[in-house]
RNA sequence: GGGGGAAUGUCCCGAGCGGCAAAGGGGGCGGACUGUAAAUCCGCUGGCUUACGCCUUCGUAGGUUCGAGUCCUACUUCCCCCA
């Protein structure tokens, strides 16, 4: 197969975003021929987007970099059927309430790698709720269902892989690729949209798009899907401590996504800066070659760009700093979380394990693994090792910025100020 | 409809002759080593308490017993076989 020739796939390809093309030749014609228009969707399952959902936004974000027009569908219809693929339980049916919730919470993210509004090369919202909720069930039976042959939909993996390990199936879910399929169908009719892109797990669901699309007079409709997010030791990415690497700000600080990607293994370095970052390909490269502690400066690099991105450049800066007063330094950075305590609960002296737990800075989830962690060590104020599961912290523990540091590991590190 | 089996520490898998805060993994967290990496080694992994200790846990609800995850009864859910 020759290289493709649009930027779009040019950039996506040398970027390693493509896993799996229905028709790589056939979609690089189009994408030269003219303006290309392609959608991915999103479920509202979780109050926000996490880093496994960075890719297929990225694909999006370099479509309207060469002159596409990107379509972020939220799934406010498919959402309350639920997506069985890769899935071996069914997933807990959510309230209409709570999608609703979960949609307004996750839409702000998109606008941060992508520029919506009325023009034509403009990204595009789209609702699925919007024509889905209204079907009539009989004309939808008869307009759409009639395509789908139950054998066929047997042997789809989301399907197979549930028969298989004899784990149920339920009847709800075994419409949602008839759905999504449909939902394809809708946003060529309405957009004029030719693709579908998504996470590899998606495949069979964008295939029956295209089929669905041409048993219902479309024109030809292409599938793009980009590999699985994980880590070159295998683990799945997009775990820290505190769980999933949100996207949304106010369910994981900037600074700590910072960390996240500040925390990647050596060998993501070079995959992560093409898959997560913007900077050319030449810089990459060059970033990609440092060796042994080097690769630190790339690193902090990636983690700057992929929060600049998400966050805004002035943020994502102040990440950096933060960190490099708190890591290189070993110095304060009045930019820690902080957390404050009144003068007078100081005054009467405040027990260590309180400090770190639930109540104050929420480095422990309880006071019993508070004092676990003093045994094995893994507390320290001010840098000094806790060795005293009874030690009280009073005002004469305030550094001179009037603050008290927490750390728990060598990672984690709250700032307490009176107040 | 009939017969048989299963549900365990709310992350997962999984042992458990009536004395169990409950074996063992995986995962996670902490420590050491490093470069805020990987690999490796060590420790921890229900809540509360300065401590003796107290409290809450084995699908749900009752019962037997000094004492029940372990025995009995009913119920719920899932699986298998027969119809």
């Amino acid at each position: 197969m020759s290289a493709p020739q649009s930027d779009f796939l040019k950039i996506l390809t040398e970027r390693g975003f493509i896993h799996q093309c229905s028709d790589l030749q056939g979609l690089d014609a189009k994408a030269r021929a003219g303006e290309l228009v392609a959608y991915v969707g999103y479920d509202c399952t979780a109050p926000s987007l996490h880093v496994g959902h960075l890719l297929s936004i990225m694909m999006l974000h370099w479509l309207q970099e060469t002159g596409g027009k990107p379509i972020t569908l939220m799934g406010g219809g498919t959402t309350q059927v639920g997506d069985p693929s890769g899935r071996d339980e069914t997933r807990k049916l959510l309230t209409v309430e709570q999608i609703e919730t979960n949609k307004q919470a996750i839409k702000q993210v998109f606008s941060r790698f992508l520029r919506f509004g009325p023009g034509g090369a403009d990204a595009v919202m789209a609702d699925n709720a919007e024509w889905l909720t209204p079907l009539n069930y009989i004309a939808f039976l008869r307009d759409v269902g009639r395509h789908f042959s139950v054998n066929r939909m047997l042997s789809m993996d989301s399907v197979r892989l549930r028969l298989e390990r004899e784990q149920e199936l339920s009847f709800i879910e075994f419409n949602y690729m008839i759905l999504q399929a449909y939902d394809f169908v809708e946003l060529n009719r309405r957009y004029g949209c030719i693709l579908q892109m998504g996470g590899s797990d998606q495949w069979g669901n964008i295939v029956n798009g295209i089929d669905l699309g041409r048993r219902m007079g479309t024109p030809q409709l292409y599938a793009l899907t980009c590999p699985l997010l994980t880590t070159a030791s295998g683990a799945k990415m997009g775990k820290t401590a505190a769980g999933a690497v949100w996207l949304n700000g106010d369910m994981l600080s900037p600074y700590d996504y910072w960390q996240f990607w500040r925390n990647t293994e050596d060998a993501d370095v070079g995959r992560f800066l093409k898959l997560f970052t913007t900077l050319p390909m030449d810089e990459i490269a060059r970033l990609e070659a440092l060796r042994g502690s080097e690769i630190n400066e790339a690193k902090k690099r990636l983690a700057t760009e992929a929060t600049a991105l998400l966050h805004g450049r002035e943020v994502a800066e102040q990440a950096a700093e933060t960190a490099r007063k708190t890591f290189e330094q070993g110095s304060l950075s009045e930019n820690l979380p902080t957390v404050a305590v009144p003068t007078a609960v100081l005054e009467t002296g405040l027990g260590v394990l309180t400090a770190f737990g639930p109540d104050y800075a929420k480095l422990v989830p309880s006071i019993s693994e508070a004092r676990r962690q003093v045994k094995g060590g893994g507390l320290r104020v001010n840098d000094q090792p806790v060795t005293d599961e009874r030690a009280v912290l009073s005002l004469k523990d305030l550094t001179a910025e009037g603050v008290i540091k927490l750390s728990f590991g060598r990672k984690r590190h709250v700032l307490l100020r009176a107040a």
